[in-house]
DNA sequence: AGTCAAGTTTACGTTGACGTAAGCGAGACG
DNA sequence: CGTCTCGCTTACGTCAACGTAAACTTGACT
């Protein structure tokens, strides 16, 4: 008659995959596949998968990265310049080069977007001029 | 030893196909395939495939949507709200709705942009730090 | 002990968006 | 006239991103 326990102390700090893909909407088959393609790194109790912060961080920049038409690989390229482990100066340079050109891009695509939406927003006027149009044509019938 | 013509009047009103993919940087796969997609339309001159300023309005809005990550299906229903025929009343009131929650999206895509270059920003700015540390060792031991 | 839901691995299937190859027709050039 | 170059159609191939099915564990409840 009790909660169903997850065995463990309700705990905060890491989810199952069940909670994952509740709170994420995707299917446990998708948390799986990006764990095979590196995306995602849960911990293994035992079998079990357990999602950490870091996973749940990621997986909302994965699910943003895939709305804005980025491919896996992509994606997985970009969460690389999240982590930063004790590197070399080189290689923080060069992660500061790659994040550079990823914003550049960032930037470009707002710009589109802008332009897209003001170009729907356009599209709208006339066909709200044309109900107009409609509006005023039966005025003058009656 | 005269440039080749291309038969017709040099018509800055239709293009080729081959002239479509160095404009738009597509291959000519592509161009046939969006066209058995019923996303373009271009006319047949005998069988040559002539593309008309609509068609290149259109694959403009074509390669945006699929930078956005939309799929070509998706792609193909946003056009048709840019397509104005004699419509009725309430074809045109159903249109405005439809074109309002796209919008709507858009907007959304926006705010989730800006979020993702903030962050994105945010990132760089520790990577920076990063570098900053480092110099002001190489300082220190000198 | 039984069974039932949840999770796991392995592997094959599917869908979208083209690529690629084969074979044909027509205009341009030497 | 022969051959090239484009373009056309038809059809099969491919790759990414999962879906789906089968067979197995494991923990939880009755």
């Amino acid at each position: 008659m009790f909660m169903k326990m997850t065995g463990d102390l309700m705990d905060a700090e890491t989810m199952t995959i069940r909670e994952m893909c509740d709170a994420f909407d995707v299917t446990p088959r998708t948390l799986r596949f990006y764990e095979s393609k590196e995306l995602l790194f849960p911990i293994r109790e035992g079998q079990k998968r357990l999602f950490t912060k870091r996973d749940r961080a990621r997986l909302k920049l994965i699910l943003r990265g895939k709305r804005f038409g980025f491919s896996l690989e992509e994606i997985r390229q970009l969460l690389e310049l999240y982590y930063l482990g004790d590197q070399q100066e080189t290689q923080l340079t060069r992660t500061l080069e790659v994040a550079s050109e990823r914003l550049d891009d960032l930037v470009r695509r707002r710009e589109e977007l802008d332009e897209a939406i003001g170009e729907m927003k356009q599209q709208m006027g006339l066909v709200e001029d044309m109900l107009d149009d409609i509006a005023s044509k039966r005025q003058q019938r009656a």
